[in-house]
DNA sequence: TTCTATTTTTAGATAAGCCTAAAAATAAAC
DNA sequence: GTTTATTTTTAGGCTTATCTAAAAATAGAA
């Protein structure tokens, strides 16, 4: 099939481009693939060349519909194994990303497909972000940034923008985790952090943590 | 660490070897490996210059003790993630073999340890082979070749000595699974067939099935 | 023991995926 | 609208793991 490589490159194409079309340029992908620009460009070529990408000179690449599938084929199986490390084998959300890496390579369907029947088909993995399915359709589920939102709102946290380890270490030590009911009590003019009330306690999220948290209204 | 090509040479090694420090040729680990001879001779020299291998040209190779300890955490990794796919996934035994082939070589020791203790720290994996423990500690457990064993014997199929696709179904066919427990009825003198008791019911086995089933005595 | 057959090694080549350094194209600044 | 800075591509090289074909060593047969 495809190389570990390939795949790896199609994939950060369709993170970076956010799921749409978008244009990917190549020190964008060089930054994000940890590798040099000149690899960038002999690879983009090589996956044109295969019709997984449209790649234009000096402009950048984005997906074909055939490179959207195996990407989008890849990320399934990351979100997948990530749930099951979480959920099975007692993994922290902030230990399973390089774990994941790897086993998203593995190579057979029916594999797939019986890790998802054995974690009963789950729509999200443990960062929140949505699992696609077999047939690579991806639930966009209404999420807005909690920064954007205005004093008073009772929100559910529902996924994350930013998943870094360092980011996820600071939500288990504030003990915030996906599923938490809260309302925003306050928002400090002067630096724009969040007064947040969940369970009658009140804390602080700074402007930069609620930036990259995403929620959705308590009733919906 | 080391690449997945090195960790299948030390593992083939070590399974020609079947576990001793008997010396392994060339041309056998080419036909295990499916791989040309002086494809076995470039590796085994780069794995000699790593002191995980001795190799004497011209004769053979032979595993150091640290090659020897890489084979054994792969053999365990390989027969905890068969056992898995078997006890948790529902894969059929003669399923499980190509795709633990590829997971054998995901790095996280932190992985291995967890999926021991969620499979509840297995013995042996679904073809009855043992598996080594975190140490590299490999339990040697009592077993014969069923058709070494006299009429009347009563045992209790404990292992496979031949685990190929064909082997596997053809036991299926037949019912038969490990933990079984039978008795010899009788050996046919024509052509070494043996007449079997299992529940009260009896079949034959040919000589070339009985020579791949191992078995231990029930009172053990 | 000498000749033949088999096994193993060497030498040189290839493909994938990466690199550095220099050249070319594009974007930004004045 | 030049000039300067940045981005991207090209050219050539390196490493890993493989291969083929030829040479060397070992084993088997007469």
């Amino acid at each position: 099939m495809y190389s570990q490589s390939e795949e790896n490159y199609l994939k950060a194409i369709f993170l970076l481009a956010k799921g749409t079309n978008k244009i990917v340029n190549t020190n964008q992908l060089a930054k994000k693939l940890q590798t040099k620009a000149s690899s960038i460009t002999d690879m983009v070529k090589k996956l044109s060349d295969k019709d997984l990408v449209d790649y234009q000179k000096y402009k950048g690449a984005s997906l074909t519909k055939g490179g959207e599938k195996i990407a989008l084929s890849i990320l399934r199986k990351h979100r997948l194994w990530e749930t099951f490390l979480v959920e099975k084998l007692n993994f922290s959300w902030d230990r399973v990303h390089e774990i994941a890496e790897q086993l998203e390579h593995i190579q057979s369907d029916e594999l797939v497909d019986n890790l998802d029947a054995f974690l009963d088909f789950p729509k999200t993995d443990p960062h929140g972000d949505p699992i696609p399915d077999k047939e690579g359709n991806i639930l966009h589920r209404e999420r807005q940034v909690l920064s954007t939102l205005p004093i008073g709102s009772k929100v559910v946290l529902v996924g994350l923008k930013n998943s870094s380890d360092d980011f996820l270490r600071y939500l288990d030590n504030r003990n915030l985790s996906l599923g938490d009911m809260m309302e925003i009590m306050d928002v400090e003019a002067y630096d724009q952090s969040l007064q947040i009330k969940k369970n009658e306690s009140i804390f602080i999220l700074s402007e930069s943590a609620a930036n990259n948290l995403l929620v959705k209204n308590q009733e919906q």
